[in-house]
DNA sequence: GCCGTTTTCGGCCCGACTGTTTTCAGTCG
C-alpha cells in the first residue's frame, strides 16, 4: 500500500474514533475529508511535505499537516496513537455493520463492555443487550440482521456486474403503468468503478400511483428479499446480492430528486452551501427560497407546499444556482464546481468521438473471432480503424505468437485490410513487457508491425522502483505506441504495479507514447484519478477494449466512463484522431 | 478541524425512516 493510502486509512480511522468518542461531528467530517483527498491524490504526499505545500491542499489544515509530516518522517503519528489508545480497536469495524452507528457502538461498549464484532454477536446470543436505554427488541433484531448482511455483502460490487443488473431493472420499471420517467442515480450513475448499492429514481404524474409502484418493484422476479417498503420508497436485494433502493417522486420534482440522489454527497454539500449563500435551500424536492420554504407546510413523502425555483430537471437546478449543467461523472467534489463557476468545465469525451479500437485479439492467439469477424464488428460500430494486437510469445497460456507466426498473421491482417472496405486494419501485437522492462520481441520484429501495444502481464508484485523502471524502459522503445493496462490491477482482485506515475507521465509525454485506459472489466486500468493526472501532465491516452470476441468491442463504454470521470476530452485520446493523424502520431515516434 | 471578495470567529446540508418514545435520537444516503 502506498504512503498516501496508509495515511488515508489513518485519517479515516481517526475520524471513526472521534465519532465513537462523541467529539464534535465537524471534527470527524474534517478528517474524513482529509482521508478522501489523500485517496484521490495522484502525486506522492511526500512531495508536498518536502515542498512545504501541504496546507495549500484543500481540506488539509494545521492539525492534519502536523500528523502527515510526522508520519512521513517517522512512519507513525503520536497524535493518532494517543487517541487510538483510548478506544478498543475492535470498535472501528463495527461502524460497517448496517444499523450500527457511533452512538450505539459507544453505548454497547460503555454499558455492556462490547469491544468487537465477535463480542457483539456473542452478547446478542446471550441476551446481554436487553435492558439498555434506547435499545429495544427490534433494534437488537436489526443489529443481528446487519451482522449477517455484512458477512454476505463483504465488498463493493464492480460496475461491470452492477450496471447490467440495474439497467434490466430500469427497463422493467419503465413498463409499469404510471411511471413517467425512471433513471439510475447514485454512484452507479456517476460510473464509479465499484458501488455499494444502486439507487433508482422514478417520476410519477399521480401521487396515488406511488405506493403501487413501490410494491410492484418488490415483486420483480430477480428480487431475493425485501429490506423495506414505504409510501415512496422500497429497498430490495437481488438474487445476485445487489441492494437496490427505489425512490418515487412526483414528476415535477424528478430533476431535484435525481440530482440529490446522484450525489456525490460531497458535491451536494457544496451545492447546498452555494444555495444558502443565495438565500435558497436545496433538497431532494427542489430548490426553494428559504423564506418560502420555512413557511410551507410539509408532509412526509410529499413535496413542500410552496413553489420551487427549480425542480423539474437537473439542468434547471444547476441553472438556478448560476451554474452550467455538470455531468454526473464529474460530481465528486474534485474541482468541478469551481470549474463550473469559471465556465471552464471540459466537454467530455463520448462514444461518438471514438473512431477505432487499438487493442484486440483474434483466434490467432486467445480470441474467439477471426480477423474478418472482428473487422466486420468494428465496421458495425462505425469505426474507421482497428488494430489487431494478438499476444506475443511469452503468453504461452494465451497461445502467444512466435515471431514466425506473427509475421504470417500480420500478412493476413494486411490481406484482410485490402479485402474489407471502409475500415483500416492495423497489423499489431500486444507485446509483453518482461519483468526487467525488456520487450518480448526485439526491434527487428516490432519494426515489421504497424502498431504496438506493450503491456505487463507477469511479475505484478514488484516494488515501485523496479516496476517504474520496467515501464519506463518499454516507453523508451520507439516501436511502442501504447502501454496497455499499465498497472495490471484487477478490481477487487489484484492491486497491480505501484508505479511512480509522475515519472511515467513525463516519459510518455516526451516520447509520444499513449497510456491505455483498458475498458475490459475488471481491469479499468488506468483509473480515473490517474488518467486525469496523466492528461494534466500532457500525456495522450488510448481507450481500448482488449476485446477477445466481437461482443468484447462493446466494452468500450466502460473505458469511456473512466475517461469521463478523468475529465478527458477527445483531444486527449488517440482513438479520436482521424486515421491520418493517428498514422502521423505513430510515425513520429519511429 | 477547516475555512474566509462581508470573516481569524462562528459557522459548517438535508430529509426520510425507524425505533423507542410521548417529542426525540440515531442512522442512512
Amino acid at each position: 500500500m502506498s504512503l498516501n493510502h496508509e495515511l488515508a486509512d489513518l485519517f479515516k480511522t481517526f475520524a471513526a474514533i472521534m465519532e465513537i468518542k462523541g467529539e464534535p461531528v465537524f471534527k470527524s467530517i474534517a478528517f474524513s475529508k482529509v482521508a478522501r483527498v489523500l485517496n484521490d491524490m495522484t502525486f506522492d504526499i511526500r512531495d508536498a511535505v518536502e515542498k512545504g505545500t501541504l496546507e495549500d491542499i484543500e481540506g488539509i489544515g494545521k492539525s492534519s499537516r502536523k500528523i502527515i509530516e510526522e508520519f512521513v518522517r517517522t512512519g507513525k503519528s503520536s497524535d493518532f496513537e494517543d487517541v487510538a489508545a483510548t478506544v478498543p480497536p475492535g470498535l472501528i469495524p463495527m461502524l460497517q455493520v448496517p444499523g450500527l452507528g457511533p452512538k450505539t457502538i459507544a453505548l454497547l461498549w460503555k454499558q455492556r463492555g462490547v469491544t468487537s464484532i465477535d463480542e457483539l454477536s456473542k452478547a446478542i446470543a446471550e441476551g446481554r443487550l436487553e435492558g439498555l436505554k434506547g435499545i429495544g427488541e427490534k433494534k437488537i433484531e436489526q443489529i443481528k440482521q446487519g451482522l449477517t448482511m455484512r458477512e454476505q455483502a463483504g465488498r463493493r460490487m464492480g460496475i461491470g456486474e452492477a450496471l447490467p443488473i440495474a439497467e434490466a431493472l430500469l427497463q422493467q420499471l419503465r413498463k409499469i403503468k404510471g411511471v413517467k420517467q425512471a433513471e439510475i442515480a447514485g454512484s452507479l450513475r456517476r460510473r464509479k468503478e465499484t458501488i455499494g448499492d444502486v439507487d433508482v429514481i422514478v417520476g410519477v404524474a399521480k401521487p396515488s400511483d406511488m405506493p403501487v409502484i413501490a410494491e410492484a418493484f418488490t415483486k420483480f422476479p430477480q428480487v431475493d428479499r425485501v429490506l423495506g417498503q414505504g409510501e415512496s420508497k422500497s429497498s430490495i436485494v437481488t438474487e445476485s446480492g445487489l441492494q437496490v433502493d427505489l425512490r418515487i417522486v412526483p414528476i415535477e420534482n424528478f430533476g431535484a430528486a435525481l440530482q440529490y440522489f446522484t450525489g456525490s454527497k460531497e458535491h451536494n454539500v457544496k451545492l447546498r452551501g452555494m444555495a444558502q449563500e443565495h438565500g435558497l435551500t436545496l433538497n431532494e424536492w427542489g430548490l426553494y427560497r428559504i423564506s418560502d420554504y420555512e413557511k410551507a407546510t410539509k408532509e412526509p413523502a410529499r413535496p413542500p407546499a410552496c413553489k420551487p425555483i427549480a425542480s423539474r430537471t437537473e439542468a434547471e437546478v444547476y441553472d438556478a444556482l448560476g451554474l452550467p449543467y455538470i455531468e454526473p461523472e464529474l460530481r465528486e467534489d474534485r474541482g468541478e464546481i469551481t470549474a463550473a463557476i469559471e465556465k471552464s468545465l471540459p466537454v467530455l469525451i463520448s462514444r461518438a468521438d471514438i473512431r477505432g479500437d487499438l487493442h484486440c485479439h483474434t483466434t490467432a492467439s486467445d480470441g474467439t473471432a477471426t480477423i474478418d469477424q472482428m473487422a466486420q464488428a468494428a465496421l458495425a460500430l462505425g469505426y474507421e480503424f482497428l488494430a489487431i494486437t494478438d499476444h506475443s510469445k511469452s503468453q504461452v497460456v494465451a497461445n502467444g505468437l512466435t515471431a514466425e507466426r506473427l509475421f504470417a498473421h500480420a500478412a493476413e491482417i494486411r490481406r484482410a485490410n485490402d479485402r474489407i472496405k471502409g475500415i483500416r486494419l492495423l497489423a499489431g501485437c500486444e507485446v509483453d513487457i518482461l519483468a526487467d522492462g525488456h520487450l518480448d520481441f526485439d526491434d527487428a520484429v516490432l519494426a515489421e508491425l504497424d502498431f504496438v501495444v506493450a503491456s505487463p502481464h507477469v511479475a505484478l508484485r514488484q516494488d515501485t522502483e523496479k516496476a517504474t523502471a520496467r515501464i519506463l524502459r518499454a516507453i523508451e522503445s520507439k516501436y511502442v505506441n501504447v502501454i496497455g493496462h499499465p498497472t495490471g490491477r484487477l478490481i477487487n482482485q489484484r492491486e497491480g504495479l505501484p508505479l511512480d506515475f509522475a515519472r511515467i507521465f513525463t516519459a510518455a509525454a516526451a516520447t509520444g507514447t499513449a497510456l491505455e485506459i483498458n475498458s475490459g472489466y475488471p481491469r479499468l486500468d488506468l483509473t480515473d484519478t490517474v488518467a486525469r493526472a496523466a492528461i494534466g501532465a500532457g500525456c495522450m491516452l488510448s481507450i481500448n477494449t482488449d476485446a477477445h470476441s466481437t461482443d468484447g468491442l462493446n466494452w468500450i463504454d466502460y473505458g469511456i466512463n473512466v475517461a469521463r470521470r478523468a475529465w478527458v476530452t477527445p483531444r486527449h485520446v488517440i482513438n479520436c484522431m482521424p486515421l491520418k493523424k493517428l498514422m502521423q502520431f505513430i510515425a513520429k515516434k519511429r
